[in-house]
DNA sequence: TACCGTACCTAACGTACGTTCGTTATGTAA
DNA sequence: TTACATAACGAACGTACGTTAGGTACGGTA
């Protein structure tokens, strides 16, 4: 599945355990709500050891998206490539959507609630990056249309309910909940099929 | 349309001018992001005198978010009422929840971003109204199940990704652009009538 | 054995926070 | 004129913030 920040397997670096702890503390308590004191207690450090693996809260904040675009772009394109026509690129490219939502949860909650945080320069790099994933979704919309598998009144508006629609799963998805990831990404791949065919 | 927290025309109070101040700022920084002090600067106040007219900066956050629920309530109370069917009912319900959310965009968007930033006892009085309006959706939904007119595999998991999808628009939409909201709203009544019919 | 980089520590810096206090100016009713 | 309510003020409280400086223990390498 879905690549989280750092493998979650193997021994991890002190960054690595910092972002992980960082992800879980922004997603509860909002980035501006979250201190490097709490940070540090999460991790049985001090504050200030903190600054030895990052320069600053910002820089902590900036590579948990960072890399979480990364994650995503990558998985996109993977899940594109892996089928073909229009009409299989789009359930993959969607379910591939839907289960980075339940499989990083907190990571991908983060990437839309924290863009805020962000100073301007960071954002920017962010902005840049998520543009060209919403462009995939809009691509893969257009090429159906043109292929006459798909009858949407307007492209771009179609692309954005589907991609907020699947983000709001990491807003309410729990682990262990009634539904599996794999049920809840089988029944939204349907759901927007349905509502994009001719 | 649906009333934003205060009557936009006629002088308002300064607790109401507060609000509107403070919707908008929460907005762009976030409740942890805000200080009465930034507040207060851009109503042209000393942090001092807001509490005059509020006990907290939290009482200021579930003022906001009350305000919306109430606002939300009877306005899909009004719009189920309005109409006649399963299918008309649900159209109408969909529509408001849209135009909510262009016309009390920030408003509508606090009431979700800053859940986490409410105490407990707040954060419990808004969530169980927060159910109340989840439950007219899926109520429309699964009355449609029973007349056969709507054909869904889960309508819990329908009704929260309608909600999602249409929530989505308090973070996108942008006044004065492409579309406006009415558009938007006829465009995702379409997409989610398509998806939920027999 | 001497040294060096790694990974942490304690202590402190200056700033900003939410909030409280006592005070003041203005308007209104008796 | 007195009395009170309203709505604001400036100053200060104690606390917490992000961050920096300087020091220490330790494991590996020359």
């Amino acid at each position: 599945m879905a690549a989280t920040i750092v493998a979650t397997h193997e021994r991890a670096t002190a960054a690595e355990r910092i972002l992980r702890a960082a992800v879980v503390l922004f997603r509860e308590r909002g980035y501006h709500g979250s201190s490097m004191r709490t940070l540090a207690r999460a991790l049985r450090m001090e504050a200030a050891s903190l600054y030895y693996h990052f320069r600053s809260k910002q820089e902590i904040l900036f590579a948990i998206l960072d890399h979480t675009l990364d994650d995503l772009l990558a998985g996109v394109g993977r899940a594109v490539a892996s089928a073909d026509g229009p009409e299989a690129r789009l359930r993959a490219a969607v379910r591939f959507h839907v289960l980075f939502h339940t499989d990083s949860q907190h990571e991908a909650f983060l990437s839309h609630s924290e863009l805020r945080s962000l100073t301007q320069g960071n954002l920017r790099l962010v902005l840049t990056r998520r543009d060209e994933y919403e462009r995939v979704f809009r691509g893969l919309l257009a090429s159906g249309v043109r292929a006459g598998v798909f009858q949407v009144a307007d492209v771009r508006l179609t692309a954005m309910a589907i991609l907020t629609m699947c983000t709001g799963v990491a807003t309410w998805f729990a682990d262990g909940g009634r539904l599996s990831p794999e049920a809840i990404a089988d029944r939204y791949v349907e759901m927007i099929m349905k509502s994009v065919k001719r």
